[in-house]
DNA sequence: GAAACAGTCAACACCGTGTCGAACCCTTGG
DNA sequence: CCAAGGGTTCGACACGGTGTTGACTGTTTC
């Protein structure tokens, strides 16, 4: 959109909407989320504070927002995943895992703040909920047929496992990319929470190829 | 302090600031930190809003304080732990990973607030650090000894492995007292957590004894 | 060319936080 | 006994961020 003579074009909403995300994500690289006013979303996309209420209801829907986009990224790789648990446990779940810090670490400012709206927010709550039930529901299905083909050892409750692992590498994640003290660096994040995870899946390190 | 006639007899500071905390305390049993304001607080207290700020100097302040109690009763508690993983390990674990379970969701408000503030307080989040590191710290010891009598295997690091799980009882806890979903229920939490602790620690259900 | 529509923003109302200064006790020592 | 001084209290204010309103400006459609 170029401007001619004197007179700018209007923008249109399509790209007014996404100028406010792309700034919102971008501050979100530098400062958090709470540090982040409407003001400075809608001065980043050349508009004034009420018009940012024409494009979003608040800074919580422009998160939303933002986060569906890593949760459909997260999605469309799981989907890719090759998958070859039978032949080979250990590196598939390794891949599944890498691909979660992979996603998550290139979207580092959402990821956080969206992990921490949660606490307020009921739609950023829902929204999260959901695609984790979708991961947790796919390590559970896994883990029922490695325990179908005698590859792992039954026990506690397949979901329940599957559960705590994934809210585990959420937790990991977030301490790694949020540089708490203590976490795990964003490097040995992918070996260690594997090792975890084969060990309690399959009660060894080496869980038999068919 | 008893009402003499009709003359109110002055309370004193330390009870007003008492005041203030148990107002918090309980205002947390029913909705979350950031509902509450500080008008709330002073009210509960039977002070006005300015007083509020002669006793602490921010809401965040009375957080730090209850959290302060809470991580101290923890630490109470860890000292007094029976110890015996040479004798029963699997046993040992898990009343370690229940005492933190019970504190917890004996001070469910709490807990759950401090942890979501953690994102937003320097304090908060120093003074978690701390506790964190030392359960960490702990569970480092102990994994490093149980290798050292040839009842762990080696392999990832002892102190990675001691974050990731006290990481893991850190969420799947904050989950269940928060009823998200996907969580573990409460009564089922100690349950799977020990049993991931345990097989991720011996790479075993049944870590041989002494 | 007028009606309908998308987009824009100055001005306003509101709410919660934090501050300031003037009071108001209650001791204490002269 | 009372005056001084510290501990305590709060009305009134300033501030910053959110969300709303209503009037205005271009743009499209028939």
């Amino acid at each position: 959109m170029v401007q001619r003579g004197r007179r700018a074009v209007r923008v249109s909403g399509d790209e007014r909407q996404d100028a406010i995300l792309v700034t919102a994500e971008q501050l979100l690289g530098t400062r958090a989320f709470d540090d982040i006013s409407i003001e400075d979303l809608a001065r980043g996309a050349g508009i004034s504070r009420p018009t940012f209420y024409f494009y979003f209801a608040s800074k919580d829907d422009v998160l939303l927002a933002l986060l569906d986009r890593v949760i459909a990224e997260v999605e469309r790789r799981v989907g890719e995943l090759p998958r070859d648990f039978e032949g080979d446990p250990a590196g598939s779940w390794t891949r599944s895992i890498g691909m979660f810090v992979e996603v998550f670490v290139s979207h580092r400012g959402v990821s956080i703040a969206a992990i921490a709206a949660r606490a307020r927010n009921n739609e950023v709550r829902a929204l999260w909920s959901r695609a984790m039930q979708s991961w947790a529901e796919f390590s559970t299905d896994v883990i029922l047929s490695e325990r179908a083909r005698g590859a792992a050892p039954h026990g506690i409750d397949a979901g329940d496992l599957a559960v705590s692992l994934n809210l585990m590498n959420e937790r990991v994640i977030t301490a790694a990319l949020n540089r708490e003290t203590p976490a795990i660096g964003e490097s040995r994040a992918l070996d260690v929470l594997s090792t975890i995870w084969i060990r309690s899946i399959y009660g060894s390190d080496n869980p038999s190829r068919q």
